[in-house]
DNA sequence: TTAGGGTTAG
């Protein structure tokens, strides 16, 4: 298509019709998740005579990574010809869209070995990715390499290392930036406001908008939404969300379902659950439809209250609005039916997803172990290996090790707690410890356990203790019971837990006196278990 | 190319 763009000046208006069209179609493979139609456009290309233009590579190269096929956008970008600026635009800019942040700053590190001309468009995206994974020093040297270049003043740039700045929590560093540049523009104080309501700061936040007026600049949503963000999330405190509501309404600005899904998520990560389902009902009435967003903020609601029934319902909403094949959406259905005990519902939806995140493959092996499944957990595991082992986490390994403990595979798991920091470099943390002393224990190697807990790098928590109890419980070791029971109280000294279950493993052993005793002192220090419930309040 | 809301844990 090159060729004939230059040999033959008549063809020009013809292929540029047919590339557009090409773009067009790209789009919407990507919007219908449809990477087959993706791969027989590009096949199509291949067919059609290589080598194929620059900008119909660079958006192949954007839909191979939304489908995680990484090898395939590599190979698609090794093919773009070297002198066009687009060629790493195109592949950082996907990978930081794509959430692919480590990959991004690799690549952007690439370009710098590889003396590619530094092109301003690709530094937004690099920043951006430096922020989400709040990496200061990659910040500041990138920070360098704009002064170096004198593109600090781009409008985008600047934006982006304001925005940089803020997600790495250096937010007065940022607004050392924002203040020395000539001018500024509505993103620019948007990253800032958000970086001051982020980081905890709502009311400065709130300070740079009642006096950015001086600059010439008036907030808009986006500005109040961040805000809103702030305070949501910060213990969901009912009057200062009032409060932010009727700002926006004295500025001229109705809640959008931004700011609606900022509250709802807000109450969720608090869990308030009844505030949550009474805001989301409220957004119905103000006549805000529900998008993915705020569906996904939903359901994990739903699922720490096992309320099945209103999980089905805002099922049906995410149906009704056509969001139920979004990522978000449907790993946390996956989740959502996985906890309120509909297992088969979980997989036939996991089963049927065109593509999964992370989430919605540790939603369903954490799912199947915490059923029973053990053996089907660790056969999804094996799938995510040989299928998307780049979305591996130290949640898969959470939820597999929780699999192999349940399922009495002591070997297997005591070989993937090795493979997770030989292969995946990943460093065990306590939950992992947890699990393997769980796992050990249940086996009936309680010694073991007990020395990789005197191993640790890190002190070891409750749920470290509180595994071994359990394990002392079934094999009847009364002596490593104390040991434990000891630290969960100087962890813990309000709890009763760890004494309980000492006393139950003192009856089983027929020590009725000592059962007594123990019991008597909970009671002396008035310690209270807090009481579990298996309903959902109508 | 930039700024706001989203899913998983012992």
């Amino acid at each position: 298509m090159y060729s004939l763009f230059r040999t033959s000046a008549p063809y020009c208006s013809l292929f540029l019709c047919l590339s557009s069209t090409c773009i067009r179609l790209i789009g919407s493979c990507s919007s219908n998740q449809s990477l087959s139609c993706g791969r027989a456009l590009h096949a199509h290309h291949i067919v059609a005579g290589p080598p194929i233009a620059a900008h119909i590579a660079s958006k192949l190269v954007a839909l191979y990574v939304e489908f995680g096929q990484l090898a395939d956008a590599r190979r698609l970008f090794d093919g773009i010809p070297h002198t066009d600026p687009r060629r790493w635009t195109a592949l950082i800019g996907a990978f930081s869209r794509e959430g692919c942040h480590a990959e991004a700053v690799r690549a952007f590190c690439e370009m710098q070995s590889d003396g590619s001309r530094l092109d301003r468009f690709v530094l937004p995206s690099v920043l951006k990715s430096i922020g989400r994974l709040s990496d200061a020093r990659t910040g500041e040297c990138v920070h360098a390499i704009v002064f170096r270049h004198g593109m600090q003043e781009d409008s985008f740039v600047s934006c982006g290392l304001v925005d940089m700045y803020s997600k790495c929590g250096l937010v007065a560093r940022a607004r050392e930036l924002f203040d020395a540049m000539p001018e500024r523009d509505l993103a620019m104080l948007n990253a800032l406001v958000s970086g001051y309501a982020q980081n905890g700061l709502v009311e400065t936040a709130l300070e740079v908008v009642e006096n950015v007026g001086s600059l010439g600049l008036s907030p808009d949503l986006v500005t109040w939404n961040s805000i809103m963000s702030g305070f949501s999330h910060k213990g969901g405190d009912t009057s200062m969300i009032s409060r932010i509501f009727e700002m926006m309404a004295a500025h001229g600005f109705e809640p959008d379902v931004v700011s609606w899904t900022s509250v709802i998520s807000g109450f969720v990560k608090n869990f308030r659950i009844h505030d949550a389902y009474s805001t989301f009902s409220e957004m119905l009435v103000h006549g805000i439809c529900p998008n993915a967003a705020s569906i996904s903020s939903i359901l994990p609601a739903c699922s720490s209250m096992a309320d099945w029934r209103r999980g089905k319902e805002i099922h049906g909403y995410a149906v009704a609005v056509g969001v139920e094949r979004n990522v978000f959406v449907t790993s946390a259905l996956v989740d959502m039916y996985a906890k309120c005990g509909f297992i088969s519902q979980a997989r036939i939806l996991f089963g049927q997803m065109r593509q999964r995140s992370s989430v919605t493959w540790n939603s369903m092996i954490f799912g199947l172990a915490n059923h029973g499944f053990c053996s089907e957990a660790i056969e999804t595991f094996t799938r995510m290996e040989k299928e998307d082992s780049r979305r591996i986490d130290h949640l898969t390994f959470t939820s597999v090790l929780t699999a192999c403990s349940h399922g009495r595979m002591t070997e297997l798991g005591q070989s993937l707690f090795k493979r997770m920091q030989e292969v995946y470099g990943i460093k065990p943390r306590l939950e992992h410890y947890a699990c393997l002393v769980d796992l050990l224990g249940r086996g009936g190697l309680l010694k073991e356990a007990h020395d990789l807990i005197k191993a640790m790098p890190m002190e070891p928590d409750l749920f470290v203790w509180g595994a071994l109890l359990g394990a002392c419980r079934i094999h009847g070791n009364i002596e490593l019971a104390e040991v434990a029971a000891q630290h969960l109280s100087d962890l813990e000294p309000r709890s009763p837990g760890g004494g309980l279950l000492l006393s139950c493993l003192y009856a089983d052993a027929g020590d009725w006196a000592d059962a007594a005793r123990l019991k008597r002192r909970i009671k002396r220090k008035k310690m209270r278990k807090f009481l579990g419930r298996s309903w959902v309040e109508p």
